[in-house]
DNA sequence: GGCAATTTACTCGGATAAGGACTGTCCGAGTGTTCCAGG
DNA sequence: CCTGGAACACTCGGACAGTCCTTATCCGAGTAAATTGCC
């Protein structure tokens, strides 16, 4: 069970993204270019995360995407879940209704209590998710990140904004 | 991202070994006309069961399967991370080093924040697995089972020990 | 210079294809129990 | 009745398809800015 290669993508394009002035817009070829990933597949993700009305997108030369909220209204579990899908990781198939010793009428009023148990445990996963803000990864990397590399890449997209 | 199917084969047949009584093995195939699921594909996944030290298997006529520890220790993230690998759910492919601006010598001393935030979702699954034991499953069973299926069940099963 | 038409650059959505992972099946080798035949 | 060998039932491991998901790639349609041409 591997997340996909979109979702380490659209976190990063969200993070550059957050770094943007206002009413400034991103192409999907800068973002492709600026992450060296292909093009046309990132697209893909990119209009989940616009189906989930996390970017904005324009129309047109100088169109792109941009940030639909503040970064502080924007979670790593509404990231995730754009590209990834909102269902539980684990899917419950009911197998004790196999159970021969099971009468035919006999009807189960709760559900599976395995799933239960893996369906809470997802649900920390995906709580832990919803702590994280973009504003605070946005502070993170503002620590972590050099400066002059800071800035350069700053400049860099600035110049194809 | 979607747990493979033989999680949750596993974990319900590491509940009806929990019922089990001292020296007594339950066959691949009882376990899999149990629970209605193709008996060969299972013993694929029990194997995983075995290299992980959770269950020990005898061979020959009467041999089986039976837990090799106490259900009080064994947890939920045994079982899933001996069927689907102890390896995060989160691949970082560093796709930072892609940034055009970053010069060729510049070595990245932490891990990339976007993937240490996903780890720590990561743990928080794994560690809410860890806190659950096949003895509180059983546990849980023994109160949401109704008393005649159990006792049918548990029939049914020592039939074939 | 001002306005309309054309060109251009971009997003969006569908179609398509390669590759890998998950699911499932089959078979041979090894092992321990059970059963049967011969003493 | 006792003993040795054959038959049997089971696990283990490898080999092998089928199907679905991931990872792309390509192209046409639609849209808005930029450019060009004309008055």
């Amino acid at each position: 069970m591997i997340l996909k290669s979109q979702v380490e993508w659209v976190l990063h394009c969200c993070a550059l993204l957050a770094g943007l002035p206002e009413n400034h817009y991103l192409s999907t070829k800068t973002l492709a270019e600026f992450h060296g990933v292909p093009k046309e597949y990132l697209s893909k993700a990119l209009q989940n995360l616009s189906q989930a009305a996390i970017v904005e997108t324009t129309l047109g030369p100088s169109g792109g995407y941009r940030l639909a909220r503040p970064t502080s209204e924007i979670t790593f579990l509404d990231i995730v879940e754009a590209v990834e899908g909102k269902s539980p990781t684990f899917v419950c198939n009911n197998i004790r209704e196999n159970n021969p010793c099971r009468s035919a009428d006999h009807c189960d009023t709760k559900p599976c209590s395995v799933a239960r148990i893996m369906w809470d445990a997802d649900e920390a996963w995906r709580s832990k998710l919803r702590s994280v803000t973009l504003a605070s990864l946005v502070e993170t990397l503002a620590k972590d990140v050099p400066a002059d590399l800071w800035k350069k890449s700053s400049e860099w997209v600035m110049a194809r904004t």
